[in-house]
DNA sequence: CTCTATCTTGAATGTCCATTCAAGATATCT
DNA sequence: AGATATCTTGAATGGACATTCAAGATAGAG
């Protein structure tokens, strides 16, 4: 007969900044519970244990991302110009945030993927759907004349996405804005013809 | 009047290999005793500590790396076969190994650089060499008319190197070999025009 | 062969951590 | 307002960890 106080989104984001800032293994209950403002009894009422909350957290971080990827490609530009604000977001990203500031799937696939098969299996699924909505967006880049008719759609999203990759791990030794911007502008090129 | 038994570069590639595996939060001094063969009060004997092992361990990995960069380019073929035969390696890494043979430097990157900006630093340089040796192959490639005199041979180096990092993220959600060796196939392509 | 400096061993130490749980608080229902 | 189901709190628990250290072993010097 009563509610749970708190806001489940802000603190699965707020658990979210906190792995993605120091890693799974080092963020302490401690610090989850600075960051999110519960103790540790409500976390583990309400979310299992330390990895059930990283698993809400990687939940949570796929529905914002694709939620986020829906908000790029919702404008009227066309489908290859949509891909490449995506990009320079992507490059803008990695200049403004705090050098961790990765992205959660890669950082935890490095991190505890090897010695998780459950986590590894959540991760790979969800990059592979965000490689299938890019395959989409190159799919209809194609139909509407940006790229060659020739052009293996799904080939040039595991390359866009490799690149993404490269970028972020780019950026931990390298965070110049002119020299990510110019890898983005070349990789973009690569893609688009 | 007593030499140290063990072999130091022996034990700092099996240290290597288990902080590969698991990272190096998760790498317990038990396990790492189990894989070096030496018992905590020797490794703090010749290391001070765990972080300590670390270090030594990476700049091994450093030597080791060269000394393979160096084979790779010590032939007679022409720079930018050689540069692809490296990244055709690369490739190999990937599917062989374990999954999480990433590459040492990267691995660290993700998980402790953030919080320690001594290894931060190390790996960055470490980084920073490797991307400076691959440019001056590019050069010698372009002194070789295998790419055009105009392109600029850092900024392939970049790429390539961005390129090889998102090849490796990429291995661990989808190691497959066609894929990858498409994937590797492209960025050849992408730097030798 | 003896001595000694150095290495090796692994049990002991103290710290920190994830997790539990019982007492206290409070919203909702009747 | 009273009852009760549920949430919140934070101190207590047990385990795992990095690190230490004193006893034991051994290679080399004399």
């Amino acid at each position: 007969m009563r509610n749970a106080e708190f806001d489940r989104e802000k603190v699965l984001r707020a658990a979210m900044k906190a792995f993605m800032h120091k890693g799974y293994a080092n963020t302490s209950m401690q610090e989850l519970k600075k960051a999110t403002g519960l103790h540790p009894g409500s976390i583990y009422c309400a979310f299992e244990n330390k990895r059930g909350l990283l698993l809400a957290a990687l939940e949570q971080y796929r529905v914002d991302r694709a939620t986020e990827f829906d908000q790029f490609f919702a404008n009227s530009h066309l489908a290859l110009l949509n891909l490449k604000s995506y990009l320079d977001n992507v490059v803008v990203e990695c200049i403004s945030c705090d050098s961790a500031q990765a992205c959660l799937l890669t950082k935890a696939l490095n991190e505890i993927a090897e010695q998780d098969s459950e986590i590894q299996q959540i991760i790979s699924d969800n990059l592979s759907l965000l490689q299938q909505s890019l395959a989409e967006k190159f799919e209809q880049a194609k139909a509407e004349r940006s790229i060659s008719a020739d052009k293996d759609c799904h080939h040039l999203a595991r390359y866009f996405l490799m690149g993404i990759y490269g970028l972020r791990t780019f950026a931990h030794t390298h965070p110049e804005a002119k020299v990510l911007e110019q890898l983005a502008e070349q990789l973009y090129h690569d893609v688009s013809q």
